[in-house]
DNA sequence: GAGCACTGC
């Protein structure tokens, strides 16, 4: 796991502070330090404001932080913040081993619970080591960006209920800001923050736990700060303070349209535009503006939201709160399924709209070192070759500490240039620093990853060859180099085939200056990009946001589900195209999940409220129907569909028929289904030792582990909707022939889409379509030919792969698409 | 006989 190491680091900065700045670092500085690099750094332009914009920009006192902190920017060595943010003795980290299963399980009443069931909340009688850690870090934090602004905010906030705020990394909002709210006057109940990852909901809820002096979720009644990821819900009854997914929090939406326990949503991280974060956004817009809220679901107080973003992208945000009420005014006649069931009645219009001139922005200075760009003088092609000579150019040239962070595009390149790397490196002159290549992706094994937060031996570079992951997700120490592909993997949905196709693609601006950004964080730095600046300049402005390339059908069932019946008219920040919204509403057709009229259907309910795709979700509804009745064993293969890779991935011939031996028992001919829902049943009745089992199998444990918590998970939310009952939860082992079929047929439901027929020449035909597939080498079907086929992924790398396959009858394929032709 | 950027419920 990212973001626990505990001070083992040779460095101070732990990733799970990130949204700290931990350095004592001079926010100008920074400034002119650096050489005239590029067109991104308007932070100058900007002076730190707050305004609101129906009156005059009331300018709030200048950002004291640079009159504190020590003037060299370079100096990195200081007591003064260093050592507070450190994390030294283990009792002021707020943590206890916490339980990771289910979100519902009660917490365990401890000692340490009922021992400070009678603390004040004030403070006073809390544990001393949790005080003295608050006034430590007091400084640290008054020495922050944010800081200054704090009373600007909360007039922000207290005059209107939007504010759209924009902070750099460093700036300390992510932790400030709901501790700037959550004793206003207006703030009664609870503040969520939301984040894309959980990794950074988990950190940043310790790290303001600490800030307050407070326990943490669920350690204590008393707790003020806790966090919702999923598997793991850390909130208490008096949480104030709470840091969630942006998954967790629709899917609390979900349950709760007005959301009746916050006083405020605080949305972070708007820039990395993530589908779900969207969809928040256009749900909030809904909700400020009076719209789908109706009759009795009304919210008694306002809902104050926060809006932030790393980027200068304050004009759309604005707008999408301001404008679009024409479509809102649409939607406002629509029919409110969640809203109905409880007889409520749709509210007149206009009483809570937003109108223009309510809204505050307000704009706050990160700290970040100053970083010299360097760009190729000629394009190339090798980009690989080029890195090559860049990382020995520097590591011949610079002077140690320094590490080299390369950006590339996937495991293959990664593991290219590891090898060149190292090949060179072995003939390096001894007196030459040693050069240490580390590969970092997301599909290396945990350990592997961890290799970069180790410290560097005596007298050597590190070279992290990275994929995006060190873009946003992980924050490599150490690192004053960056030298820059200009590419990256993207995933693409393409409408008309249905299937989604990974490109290496160029990057966005913004993409090349979050990556430069990376060398800049501990002290100047230096970016290599390997194109010119000409490439640079015609590089798109941003990446295009997710929810313009991706499958829409679970968005559009969740936008269903909480009462948007008009989706076409749905407040997008970026509206996709007509087609592939059409796409997906049919295809919820095709799943049943929408009715002839396109609203939802009560089984359409049902699949929303899971964590899968509808497709996904189908087949669990399907199985748990009487005449299926294998809904345990479906639960089975779905878990182990939602992690990637149950089978470990072998890299030596030797390695690779080892592991064929060893799966054979576990091995089906029915296909790749029932070979996982085996490999499930196997790993569940295991109780000697699991990771033995798996180390034996070729399967991995961590994979398996993931698996064991999703089917729980899907197990109790069954029961929540009554589709499984609770006597019924030791699913028998080895299916019959009969209950085989009826797992497939259930899988047919869902994946109708995904269903081909083999072709007199041997070849498979997709039904709908008429696309030719062929069954992925990694299948247990490979090689087989069978009538017709069902498979989990369809897929393009060259050729159109079919993945995750079983063999099915030809009549019931053709029953299943009959009935929706 | 191929290959897989990254999140998340």
């Amino acid at each position: 796991m990212w973001g626990c190491t505990h001070g083992q680091s040779s460095k101070p900065t732990t990733q799970s502070v990130e949204k700290q700045s931990f350095e004592p670092k001079n926010g100008t500085k920074r400034k002119r330090a650096g050489p005239p690099n590029s067109i991104e750094d308007k932070r100058d332009e900007q002076p730190v404001k707050l305004k609101t914009s129906n009156d005059a920009a009331a300018t709030t006192p200048r950002n004291t932080s640079s009159s504190k902190a020590p003037k060299d920017g370079t100096q990195t060595s200081n007591g003064l913040s260093e050592k507070p943010l450190k994390r030294q003795k283990p009792e002021s980290s707020p943590q206890a081993p916490r339980s990771s299963h289910g979100a519902s399980q009660p917490s365990q009443p401890s000692n340490k619970t009922s021992r400070h069931r009678q603390h004040s909340d004030r403070g006073q009688s809390l544990p001393p080591h949790l005080l003295r850690k608050r006034d430590e870090l007091l400084p640290v934090r008054k020495a922050l960006p944010i800081w200054p602004q704090a009373s600007a905010i909360k007039a922000a906030l207290k005059k209107n209920n939007i504010l759209v705020l924009t902070g750099e990394t460093g700036s300390g909002k992510s932790t400030q800001v709901p501790q700037f709210l959550m004793n206003e006057p207006w703030c009664t109940k609870c503040i969520a923050i939301t984040q894309p990852r959980r990794v950074a909901a988990i950190s940043l809820a310790r790290r303001v736990a600490e800030e307050m002096g407070s326990f943490m979720g669920s350690q204590s009644p008393v707790a003020k700060v806790g966090y919702s990821v999923r598997f793991d819900n850390a909130t208490g009854p008096n949480t104030k303070v709470k840091f969630l997914t942006e998954g967790m929090l629709l899917q609390e939406m979900l349950r709760d349209p007005i959301m009746s326990q916050y006083s405020a949503v605080v949305v972070d991280e708007v820039h990395e535009r993530s589908v779900n974060v969207d969809l928040i956004l256009g749900f909030l817009r809904n909700l400020v503006s009076g719209v789908e809220t109706g009759g009795k679901s009304t919210r008694t107080h306002p809902l104050r939201v926060i809006v932030m973003s790393a980027t200068a992208d304050v004009e759309s945000l604005v707008t999408f709160f301001e404008d679009g009420q024409t479509s809102s005014k649409q939607e406002q006649g629509a029919k409110n399924p969640i809203a109905q069931k409880g007889g409520a009645q749709t509210q007149e219009g206009g009483a809570m709209q937003v109108k223009p001139g309510r809204i505050s922005t307000c704009f706050v200075e990160g700290r970040q070192y100053p970083v010299k760009t360097v760009y190729l003088p000629q394009p190339t092609q090798d980009w690989v070759e080029s890195a090559l000579k860049i990382i020995f150019q520097i590591h011949y040239k610079e002077p140690l500490p320094g590490d080299i962070l390369v950006f590339l595009t996937g495991q293959d390149t990664i593991e290219g240039l590891e090898k060149l790397v190292n090949d060179y490196a072995e003939g390096m002159d001894k007196d030459v620093p040693k050069l240490l290549a580390l590969p970092l992706f997301a599909a290396l094994p945990q350990h592997a990853q961890q290799r970069i937060f180790q410290s560097t031996p005596f007298r050597t570079r590190k070279v992290i060859l990275a994929t995006n992951i060190a873009e946003t997700s992980v924050t490599v120490p150490g690192v004053r180099f960056v030298v820059d592909c200009g590419k990256s993997k993207i995933k693409q949905f393409r409408n008309r085939l249905g299937l989604e196709s990974l490109l290496v693609k160029p990057i966005s601006k913004s993409a090349a200056i979050q990556r430069k950004g990376r060398a800049g964080r501990e002290a100047p730095g230096q970016c290599y990009r390997l194109y010119t600046e000409d490439g640079y300049n015609t590089m798109e402005e941003r990446t295009i946001p997710e929810i313009l390339r991706c499958d829409l059908s679970q968005s559009i069932l969740t936008m269903k589900a909480r009462g948007v019946d008009d989706v076409l008219n749905f407040p997008f920040l970026d509206r996709p195209p007509r087609e592939a919204m059409e796409k997906a509403l049919l295809q919820l057709l095709h799943l049943q999940a929408l009715t002839d009229t396109g609203t939802i259907s009560d089984q359409g309910l049902k699949i929303a409220k899971f964590p899968l795709t509808p497709t996904l979700g189908r087949v669990l509804v399907e199985a748990a129907k009487p005449e299926r009745d294998c809904l345990l064993d479906a639960i089975d293969i779905i878990s182990a569909l939602s992690v990637e890779n149950v089978f470990l991935n072998l890299v030596t011939e030797e390695r690779k028929e080892e592991a064929e031996e060893a799966r054979r028992e576990l091995y089906r001919r029915e296909g790749d289904h029932l070979t996982l829902l085996v490999t499930v049943q196997r790993y569940a009745e295991e109780r000697t030792d699991r990771k033995v089992w798996c180390e034996k199998h070729f399967v991995s444990h961590r994979a398996m582990q993931n698996v064991m918590n999703i089917r729980k998970q899907l197990q109790q939310q069954c029961m929540q909707l009554k589709l499984l009952s609770k006597d019924d939860t030791q699913s028998d082992s080895a299916p019959s022939e009969a209950r085989s079929q009826a797992i497939l047929e259930c899988m047919l439901r869902g994946f109708i889409h995904n269903t081909a027929r083999m072709m007199p020449d041997g070849s498979y035909k997709t039904l709908i379509g008429n696309q030719t597939v062929a069954i992925h080498p990694s299948s247990v079907l490979f090689g087989r030919k069978v009538e017709a086929i069902v498979f989990n992924e369809f897929l393009f790398t060259g050729k159109a792969w079919a993945r995750g396959v079983s063999a099915v009858q030809l009549d019931w394929v053709s029953e299943v698409v009959e009935a929706i032709m």
